[in-house]
DNA sequence: GAGAATGAAAC
DNA sequence: GTTTCATTCTC
C-alpha cells in the first residue's frame, strides 16, 4: 500500500492520530491485550482507579519536534492490515483528557491568513486548547520564521508566562527530552507542542519524522504509526520518507490513499494510550486488500462524516475545544478525506458558523479570535452587509443554530443548547426562540448519565427511567474523583463556553410576582 | 407532566 | 438553606 501525502491541498487541523497497522491475522490476539489493558482503565466506572498519572496537575507532556524539509511523502505500508474488535460496554471512560495546547505569539500576516484558510475551509477543526486553560482556546507561540508562525516554538518571555501552567511531570519531559533541544538548536523551526501522548522513550520517533512539525503546529498532534505483529512504536521512517506534507494533515490524507470513498467506522473504544486517554477506532477502507485501519485519536477529535457533516464522540467536548458543533460519530460513519467531493460539496457543517458564533476578543490572543474575526468578515462579506457588532452576532448565532440544529446538529451541542425550545409552558419569560433563550449546560453528573443512561437501560430492560436514575446515581457517587474528572472537565468548560456566551443562562425564572415557578 | 438522579447557580 | 433546571424516558 501506498500513502502518497500531497501539500496544501486541504489544510485541515487535526488532532493527535494515531494509525495504527496491523496485520490482520494478528488482530485478535492484539485487540485480547488491548482489552485486557483497558479493563484496567483508571478511570473506568466500576474499576479500580490508578492516581499515578492522573494526577490534577497531569497537564500535557511539552514536547518539541524536529523541523525538516523533507522529500516526497509516499508511506509504504503493509497490505496486511489488522483491525481491533470491540463489543464490551464502553465502561471505559477516561478521565483526564486534558487537552494538548501548541503555544505561540506572533503577530506576523501570513500565519493569520493561513490560519483564516484554514479556518475558513469546510474541513477545517479549529486548533485545540486546553480545558485548563479556557480565557485563552488556543495559545500560540511563533518564532521560527521558517514555519508557519503558529508552529513556531514560544519566546521565553511568552513560554514563561504559560510555564506554570504546566505540571512538573509536564516540563520534566521538556527538560529531559534532549531531543527537544537538539531540534531547538539545530534549527530554529524546533516546535514546541504539548502532548501527553508519549514519554521520553517515545521521543525517538518524533524528532526523527521530518514532517512532524506540520502535525505539531496545527494540533499540537502527530502520527504514530504501528506495524505489523511488534506492538513496538516505529519510526515513521521504518514505513516511508514524508515529505512536504507541512500543510495537511496526514492522518485524513491517509483517507484518501486508503479509502477513496472515505473510511467506515466500524468499531470503537476509550483506551488508554501512553498515558492520555484516547479513543481506538477501527475503519473500513471498503476493500479487502486494504484491511481494516485502526487509528486513536483524542476523544474530541473531529471527523468529516460522509452525508452528516462534522461529527465526533464527544460533540460537546468538541465544540468547547475546537468550536465544531457535530454530530455524534456511530458505528457505520463513513469519514470522508480531505478533497472528496463529498465533503467539499457538504459545505453546511455549522463550522463557519461556529467561528462567527463566537465572541471572541484579542485579550484571548488565541488563533480562535483571529478565527472569529475573520470569520465575521467574511460573513459579512458573502452578506453584503458592513462589519457585525458582538450583538449582531450572537443574535445571528442563535438564530441560525435554530435552524441548524433542527435539522443537522446533536442536541448536546452548545448551539444547540442554546436554542432548544423549553416546553416548561406557563413561563412568562422569553420565548423558545428568543435569542437570549438558553439552556443550562449539563453538569458532570448530566453528562454522566446521558452517556450512560442508554446503556444502563439496555443492562436492566423493563427499568423505569427513574430506577435508571437511582442507578446512575449510585454509580455516580461510587466513582472516583479520577473517573469523574472528564465529565467535570467538561462541564466546567461546557459551562464557562455558555457563560460567555450566555451569562444570564442560570437566571432562575420567576413569575410576575416573584414566585418560582417550576 | 411527574419523577429519578446530581450539581451549579440563583435566590 | 432552598429552589431551579440541566437529560432522559417511562408511567
Amino acid at each position: 500500500m501506498v500513502w502518497e501525502v500531497k501539500r496544501n491541498e486541504m489544510p485541515s487541523a487535526m488532532q493527535k492520530v494515531q494509525l495504527v497497522m496491523d496485520k490482520r491475522t494478528s488482530g485478535m490476539n492484539e485487540s485480547l491485550e488491548m482489552l485486557k489493558c483497558n479493563e484496567k482503565l483508571s478511570s473506568s466506572p466500576g474499576y479500580l482507579s490508578c492516581d499515578e498519572h492522573m494526577e490534577l496537575d497531569d497537564l500535557p507532556e511539552l514536547q518539541a519536534v524536529q523541523i525538516d524539509s523533507a522529500p516526497p511523502a509516499i508511506f509504504h505500508l503493509s497490505t496486511d492490515v489488522s483491525h481491533q474488535e470491540y463489543s464490551r460496554p464502553s465502561w471505559s471512560q477516561r478521565t483526564s483528557n486534558i487537552s494538548e495546547s501548541a503555544y505561540a505569539c506572533d503577530s506576523g500576516v501570513n500565519w493569520l491568513t493561513e490560519l483564516a484558510n484554514i479556518a475558513t475551509s469546510p474541513q477545517s477543526p479549529l486548533m485545540q486548547c486546553s480545558f485548563y486553560n479556557r480565557s485563552s482556546p488556543v495559545h500560540i507561540i511563533a518564532t521560527s520564521k521558517s514555519l508557519h508562525s503558529y508552529a513556531r516554538p514560544p519566546p521565553v518571555s511568552s513560554r514563561s508566562e504559560h510555564e506554570p501552567t504546566f505540571s512538573r511531570h509536564h516540563w520534566k519531559e521538556m527538560t529531559s527530552a534532549r531531543h527537544e533541544r537538539q531540534a531547538s538548536s539545530e534549527s530554529e523551526s524546533g516546535i514546541f507542542c504539548v502532548s501527553s501522548l508519549s514519554d521520553d522513550d517515545d521521543l525517538g520517533w518524533c524528532h526523527s519524522w521530518p514532517s512532524t512539525q506540520w502535525h505539531c503546529f496545527l494540533k499540537g498532534t502527530r502520527l504514530r504509526f504501528h506495524k505489523g505483529h511488534n506492538k513496538e512504536w516505529k519510526n515513521v521512517e521504518d514505513f516511508a520518507s514524508p515529505k512536504g506534507c507541512e500543510n495537511e494533515d496526514i492522518a485524513m490524507d491517509s483517507y484518501r490513499g486508503y479509502g477513496s470513498d472515505g473510511l467506515k467506522l466500524i468499531s470503537h473504544e476509550e483506551s488508554v494510550s501512553f498515558g492520555q486517554s484516547v479513543l481506538k477506532l477501527t475503519f473500513d477502507p471498503g476493500t479487502v486488500v486494504d484491511g481494516l485501519l485502526t487509528a486513536e485519536c483524542r476523544l474530541d477529535h473531529p471527523f468529516y462524516v460522509k452525508n452528516k457533516g462534522w461529527s465526533s464522540f464527544y460533540p460537546s467536548l468538541t465544540v468547547v475545544q475546537h468550536g465544531i458543533p457535530c454530530y455524534e460519530m456511530h458505528l457505520g460513519d463513513i469519514c470522508l478525506p480531505p478533497g472528496h467531493p463529498d465533503a467539499i460539496n457538504f459545505d453546511d457543517s455549522g463550522v463557519f458558523d461556529t467561528f462567527k458564533s463566537y465572541d471572541f476578543t484579542p485579550m484571548d490572543s488565541s488563533a480562535v479570535y483571529v478565527l472569529s474575526s475573520m470569520a465575521r468578515q467574511r460573513r459579512a462579506s458573502l452578506s453584503g452587509g458592513g462589519a457585525s457588532s458582538p450583538e449582531l452576532e450572537k443574535t445571528e448565532y442563535n438564530k441560525d443554530c435554530v435552524s441548524v440544529s433542527s435539522s443537522q446538529l446533536p442536541s448536546n451541542t452548545l448551539c444547540s443548547k442554546a436554542v432548544k425550545s423549553h416546553s416548561s409552558g406557563t413561563s412568562n419569560t422569553v420565548s423558545a426562540t428568543s435569542p437570549s433563550k438558553c439552556k443550562r449546560p449539563m453538569n458532570a453528573f448530566m453528562l454522566f448519565a446521558k452517556k450512560y443512561r442508554v446503556e444502563y437501560t439496555q443492562m436492566y430492560p423493563g427499568k423505569d427511567n427513574r430506577a435508571i436514575s437511582v442507578i446512575l446515581g449510585d454509580r455516580w457517587k461510587k466513582m472516583k474523583n479520577e473517573e469523574r474528572r472528564m465529565y467535570t472537565l467538561e462541564a466546567k468548560a461546557l459551562a464557562e463556553e455558555q457563560k460567555r456566551l450566555n451569562p444570564d443562562c442560570w437566571k432562575r425564572k420567576r413569575t410576575n410576582s416573584g414566585s418560582q415557578q417550576h
